[in-house]
DNA sequence: GTATTCTATCTGGTATACAAGATTCGCCGA
DNA sequence: TCGGCGAATCTTGTATACCAGATAGAATAC
């Protein structure tokens, strides 16, 4: 394993977290992870003090990183939040150009492949970007990144509380979606994001207890290498 | 001079950027910070990368950390970033009590304090950590969060800027926009605030350069001291 | 006097060393 | 068989060592 540098290490987990190849309560050893990555703990560390300081993971002290398990709570202020923020995007966007709407309308299409090709791994991936697709295509890269910030914690709500928020549902949100955009309608577009986080709420209340991995399973997994 | 935290430190310097005691484009050392808070240099090192992921220092390789120094584009950028957040949470709060109320008018009251005090640190911190309040008042301690990040952002931008956004007006808005939030005039609360925001981009054309002060002169500051 | 090159020094980049708390597991006793 | 106790081990916490790139300043050439 070649060295890779802390932001690698950094993209890498978050990737692997969009892809459920993570799951929340997983451990995060310094040791294994630098071994993962064929570097030492510090430029492990560096990139777990980046991750907790954007909420994905934590440390317990002398015990190890651990992915964060949100509270049933969190989970509420982080679709909260992601409502607000959604909201005002939409809300206070000026123009969008044609040439975003196609790139989006691509993106839709990409996932509709993933679900159609069964990749679940992809499918996770798609769809919690296409959030941050969606703020990048508005013009704003810093609402992007707040906006991935909080997907890639939704995603793991999502998994902790096993949301039945199906995939294809909310592809057809997207798409539906998009297609207002391109109309102007900003109205209806606030409308189905609204609806879309209400019922991922709503889906929350049905709880689901993981059995966290090891960190032994998760160095066999290929594809977590770089 | 007493160890401190990684944490203490990370604060620290949030706190003094929103008290404007440290200007964007000052170089942060890594072996001055160390000796300012007592700990070596690995310390110093976790609490940067914290803020570089929050986007308020970088680093520029073998050079240093500097106090990021946002470009106009990059200015607007966050304005409009917190015009969504800010205006999203307003639109989508349900009910506020009058308890919060309360606390935000004494949050008012005490920026009006400062003003009139002359404690230009003080004064810059409330005004900007208003804005924070407000969100976790809302009960959402994740946009709480997000709004810090962003006023920490436009604080930077403020200095560099010189943005004439004398600090009585700010604080008649947001006497005016918890008064709005009183009569639960939410669509009142949003002109406010969307007026606030549109002031702050327009003043943002006319430039100002500063001069970076040397880490040297920090080191001077007692008042960085913890 | 000015430009240039070379070197001494400073700075961050990365790995490693060592300390101390947490965990595990075996041993012992009841 | 079950529960408690202790040492061995594992994990993070923090400091330090060493490297290489950047910088500044002096010496040199013109």
């Amino acid at each position: 394993m070649q060295p890779a540098s802390s932001n690698v290490i950094e993209n890498r987990i978050i990737q692997a977290v969009l892809s459920e190849e993570i799951s929340p309560g997983e451990r995060l050893g310094e040791k294994d992870l630098g071994e993962i990555f064929g570097v030492s703990r510090t430029l492990v560390r560096e990139a777990m003090m980046r991750l907790s300081s954007r909420g994905i993971v934590a440390v317990s002290p002398r015990r190890g990183w651990f992915v964060i398990e949100p509270t049933v709570e969190e989970a509420r202020e982080t679709i909260e939040a992601r409502r607000s923020v959604e909201i005002g995007l939409l809300m206070t966007q000026k123009n969008i150009s044609a040439e975003m709407i196609k790139q989006l309308e691509a993106h839709v299409l990409e996932q509709q492949r993933a679900i159609d090709e069964n990749d679940l791994g992809r499918r996770s991936y798609l769809l919690g970007h296409f959030h941050v697709h969606l703020a990048a295509a508005l013009g704003n890269s810093i609402l992007a990144n707040i906006l991935e910030e909080l997907t890639t914690r939704i995603v793991l709500i999502a998994t902790l509380y096993q949301s039945k928020a199906d995939a294809q549902q909310s592809c057809d949100n997207h798409r539906r979606l998009v297609s207002a955009l391109r109309k102007n309608k900003v109205k209806d577009a606030v409308k189905i994001m609204d609806a879309h986080l209400t019922h991922l709420d709503k889906a929350l209340s049905i709880r689901k207890k993981m059995k966290p991995r090891s960190a032994d399973q998760l160095r066999g997994k290929a594809s977590f290498v770089p």
